[in-house]
DNA sequence: TAGATTCACGAAAACGTTGTAGTGTTAATA
DNA sequence: TATTAACACTACAACGTTTTCGTGAATCTA
């Protein structure tokens, strides 16, 4: 049995097609007989309004667009899983479209969905678009009059709404912590500085150190090329560390921008027979799982994702409803919490 | 400036909308200098064909639709991941709709993205649903001619193509490893038996015990129930594991059916000061990074879990895209790999 | 009983496309 | 010169809705 539509129902009943859609929606221009009974058919045939045909009517699709650079990836999914949440508690739908740190994958998946699918743009953008600085593809969203929302990896050349961590300040917390922990030197794992959060939380490093007066050493930044974030890569980052480690013997304390070069840090620490956290503590940065579930427990920064993700539906889906067409763009910041564990 | 759309051009250029439409797709019935005027217009105001009135006119949205029970886990995203890539490739847009292990969510966004927004379902049911064995959901769907693959968590009583991972021959040469490895009292981690890769596993620990005349201990198989995969239980489940191993103080091996299970096993059996591999080995089941990322490495049962996702995209576009109304429905098994690191 | 009012319903336009079937003009054929 | 063919374009229907505006019939008012 195919779909049923109202034009079928018509047919079937005798009726127009203007009166089975008002009957449908109970509406007092209908008699109360024929009203019964075309809401008898329609429900015994399990009848749907069909969504495709509403979206072109009424001008607006009640979905949003998600622009990850990752998937596999518990941080981004945490926030997907908030988005998601308040996007169903409003009656909204979701459609993902991943550019695999891209900027090609990240262009052609926008413009695929900003030509009618959608109704507004959740945004993270790819480590390639932050080097690249090429935005052109996101003004013209804007230009066109689809509301953008960026997420965690934002631009600061870009107008509109964002929702961020507040990574210098939970970068400055963890290493603070450490401090108060006797630690006196402490290193920081993080990448090259075209990455934005990276960046950022080395900044909070820094400024932990300079408020307790610890003296800077650029041989503990360790900046990790791209290439490490592939898995396949692993191996190689393991020993990239040793070698580290080995070359700073002093080091007793590690700051990780996030959960997997922490974790990879405590691993290559181990096979360097340091003991976590007596001889070396660590803690990442992160909203994952695996840092509760690892041995020893990851002390991390959690960035509070789900809350992220929530944030950032709620503020695109008031500004596709409003009417409002100047409202000013927001920046919220989500606090970060330090939560410790074992490594520490 | 707003959405450029056909008729839009064709007033500003003073010719026909068809005539737009048919210059922008070079048809041979507009003359040259036509076209050319209209494609460089098209061009400049960087026109973009409504997918959304493409959708209702060709009734296909070139869309599919995932029901995924859980977003923020390794192994549905690398699923998702390998989705996405096939999807993208032959022009097909993601949309996702998450269960979270609910019925009834399972079945308010099916029939949200069956009403026209999709062509087509990727599913992995959810535990409540295997639990309920309520299916008239999908039934009804299928009935109204929307094809479903079902993937990894699949339910027998429905018709339709289906891609698993070979979940009893994967347990079954974890198992025997660990066999091969001299250990003699081999407990198994896993769930309880309505959810059914939980049954699978068990069974194939079973035949693998069987096959090398090892006696089944009842005693060692630990029965974990739902309430422990909440990662707020993660402590009490902690204790759980420490307890039952202190039941059964001559296990020197644990078979874990998925990832946070193995960890967490590791976890408790550090916290007995048991070492690992040398008083306990472990092996899970999963595709995750956490394996990878842990410390030790955690031996795994490789689920392939991208392959799986490309799999069922390449089964469902198929059968979309195909005009035979009777293909047969096939059930793909995806093999396993045992991957070997530090924990056995 | 003429006029107004209410009731219950239908026709049609619109959203943005595409494709089929015209249509009017010019050029080629017989 | 009359017929036909080619050309370059336009009109219109359809996809499934919703909504505004009619409209004919029954009922009410004076």
């Amino acid at each position: 049995m195919q779909k049923l539509t109202l034009k079928k129902i018509a047919h079937e009943l005798d009726v127009s097609i203007s009166t089975v859609s008002k009957a449908l929606k109970d509406s007092p221009e209908i008699g109360e007989d024929t009203k019964d009974k075309i809401k008898a058919f329609a429900q015994l045939y399990n009848y749907r309004p069909n969504n495709i045909a509403l979206s072109l009517k009424n001008q607006k699709t009640k979905t949003l667009g998600i622009i990850c650079p990752e998937i596999v990836h518990d941080f981004f999914t945490t926030v997907i899983s908030g988005i998601e949440k308040v996007a169903n508690e409003r009656g909204y739908t979701v459609i993902i479209g991943l550019s695999n740190e891209s900027f090609e994958k990240e262009v052609t998946n926008m413009d695929k969905l900003a030509s009618g699918s959608i109704d507004g743009f959740l945004l993270s953008v790819s480590k390639e678009t932050q080097l690249k600085k090429d935005y052109h593809h996101l003004i013209e969203t804007i230009d066109q009059g689809m509301p953008i929302v960026m997420f965690d990896r934002t631009v600061d050349e870009i107008e509109c709404d964002k929702v961020v961590v507040d990574d210098t300040e939970g970068a400055k917390k963890a290493v603070l912590k450490l401090i108060s922990e006797n630690c006196e030197n402490i290193a920081i794992i993080t990448t090259e500085d075209h990455v934005n959060v990276g960046k950022l939380r080395t900044a909070g490093y820094k400024e932990a150190l300079a408020k307790e007066n610890v003296p800077l050493n650029e041989s503990f930044i360790l900046r990790l090329d791209d290439k490490f974030n592939d898995d396949e890569n692993h191996d190689l980052l393991v020993e990239h560390i040793q070698s580290f480690l080995v070359k700073n013997p002093s080091i007793d304390a590690i700051f990780a921008v996030n959960e997997k070069y922490a974790l990879t840090s405590i691993k290559a620490a181990r096979g360097l027979s340091k003991s976590i956290p007596r001889d070396v503590k660590v803690i990442g940065f992160s909203d994952g799982v695996l840092s509760k579930y690892a041995t020893p427990g990851l002390s991390t920064v959690s960035q509070h994702g789900k809350q992220l993700g929530e944030m950032a539906a709620r503020l695109l889906i008031e500004r596709i409803e409003s009417k409002e067409t100047d409202l000013p763009y927001r920046t919220e910041v989500v606090a970060t919490e330090l939560i410790l564990r074992e490594s520490t």
